[in-house]
DNA sequence: CATGAATGAGTATTCATTCAT
DNA sequence: AATGAATGAATACTCATTCAT
């Protein structure tokens, strides 16, 4: 009956299924864990694991929950900086941090984002898209060159979505052709060059067309 | 003992087992697809798809193995023409015939791709990979002003994996927020003026430093 | 250690886990109800209730005995009334009152009765077949024509069973082919006639047979 | 997948199934009974149970049908005596074939007729109770003098359910104060003598009547 | 070669009972 | 006394795999 928690020793039961269900993924895989690996991996009984969440759907929904909001968290606090820098160095410093957040506490996220971010995600990516959206609203604010660029929709999708997946593809890769930093250059240079061009474009054009 | 198939009638088995594999998931999803499943819409026996197969992973490799196999004879006859386009049509070719791929015969290969493409893939991509990077070696080859580009493993890589898993994730979005189009331009778009960029720049660079 | 009881507070609360129980039983049914749906709607916790009952077992037990002592008490205070009316009439007001009790406070006992009155039952009916033994004691005390029955013991073992069973069974038809009126007239003919026949016989017989 | 039997072997574990059931029931009780006991008594794994069982239900509901049709088999070919004897007779052989039924191969169907028959009793009593209407509807036909009786459904349907969960009820009372004997006669003892003395009055109610 | 009935280890989930607070 | 969080044995059901026919 999916308990709801008001004690701390209530409390840090749920938290604890939570992490162990990232290490019991990164030990199993996403189909390889039973929900009484996770329990065992909690230091509790499976019934517990019961109390506080509904049934295994619901322990994997927390998982989620809380990798995004931890991603969320970890990204947050830089839009600051990013959003002054160059654009390059700002999609550079960007997956930087993504990698940093991914590979922390032992990789603990990493397989769980490889196991379950499916292409055909029902992951809630929401609030991670957003603080993105954000930050690409606040970028343009700050450098309002950039505004002229074509379809910037679809330019955010394509850097979100591309990034995401790139980076957790090259991290999964045991022996990658290219080394990360070549990587997250490569997807700098590509998006400053793309963005100065297309201003340069709209800057010419808009002047000729005035 | 899997048995190698040496007869037409075993071929035809083998054949249909694959087949089957993808409209079961198709149908089922990858979760919830069952020997019994493969079988039944095979119209065999379960023993006699452990005739041919080992196990069910063995099915699954196989379908991969067809998948990628597949991907490659369609894109493959397009090369010659795709060499000779502009960058930025180069690229939107290439996508939309992924598309297409992956639509064709009901979308017979996309639930499988979505559903089986994790990030943390074992899939041997390796024979698309290499047709790709086939692709563009032929291209520099027929453009060889782009050889100017710098670090052009590492934008291979970006391009081909960032379009792998861009359409995969765009195809299994029911409400995506661009339309393929807008992403197939942007994609293109971003290519080929990163693509001219460089390229000037080389030049510029190339005949002014020296 | 299941304590007995001594302070008000404590009876009050043995108490509200037996009503408890027998809420519980009508809301999910014998198989359906938890000690926890128990200990909820008594308004205490598990833990209580394993205060004032062994097991689940024990609650069940207790609920017989409130349940069989609630239908003594309630025929109890009729038999003065019962024992002066004609047979058959005593029978119908007997079998309605049954009635009315299994159907008061919302069905409270019905459902009860029902899912646990098994043929195979353990359930002390002593209590009230006792009473009804009393019954049937003090109505022939009051009408002696009657003593002349062959074999008084079966009729009441069949009267008793039958009658309890019977009107149990018609009220857990949904869709019943008689009405509740035509089962008690038909059982209160069938036993008036008997006896009314029986005693007429022993007569002729007693008269001629001397 | 509750495959459809086509191979004799397949027939005979079907029917051992739910052989096992029973026994497993008498032996264990239907609360106790567990699927692995029913299949583990049937000498199969559990999976086989659910080749032909979508689930525990529906071994049970075919337990039902069984216990049921048996019945009536054993039933179904006294008629043609029952009809010709005297009522009092023609209901001590009902009871006594019922017993006898419910006694045989162990007391095979008695426990879980016990614990099934319920009094909320979804038990598709149907064909025999078809069956005793039938018996009823031919009895009145060969002793048409009986059709004077008032109210012959109710009769019935107190005979029929009055008989049967007495009868339950008496076999499953380890130490009954009466006999089977005495009971039987003393239910045929009370239906023939109803069944006379209302003749009787009809009789004469006609004479007086008309 | 083909079959499909049989298998049983494995999984998610429940719930009576306990015991530290 | 009271609590309710924790427990874990128990249960229904699944499905990849085997093997007798």
């Amino acid at each position: 009956m999916t308990r709801t928690p008001r004690q701390k020793r209530a409390l840090a039961t749920v938290d604890a299924i939570v992490e162990a269900g990232f290490i019991a993924v990164a030990t199993h895989g996403v189909a390889g864990t039973t929900t009484n690996h996770i329990a065992e991996i909690a230091g509790i009984g499976v019934g517990s694991l019961y109390e506080y969440y509904a049934n295994k759907e619901a322990v994997y929904a927390a998982m989620q929950e809380r990798m995004i909001n931890d991603a969320v968290a970890t990204i947050q606090p830089l839009l600051n900086e990013i959003v002054r820098l160059d654009i390059g160095d700002a999609v550079k410093m960007l997956l930087a941090h993504f990698e940093i957040f991914l590979r922390e506490r032992d990789g603990r996220y990493l397989k769980y984002a490889q196991d379950s971010l499916n292409v055909n995600v029902k992951l809630q990516l929401e609030p991670l898209t957003k603080m993105l959206q954000e930050l690409v609203m606040r970028y343009l604010m700050a450098h309002p060159a950039y505004l002229r660029t074509p379809d910037i929709p679809t330019m955010s999708y394509i850097m979100i979505n591309g990034g995401i997946f790139i980076v957790l593809r090259h991290l999964s890769d045991p022996n990658p052709p290219i080394s990360f930093c070549q990587l997250t250059d490569g997807l700098a240079d590509m998006v400053s060059h793309y963005a100065h061009n297309q201003m340069a474009r709209a800057t010419v054009t808009g002047t000729a067309g005035d």
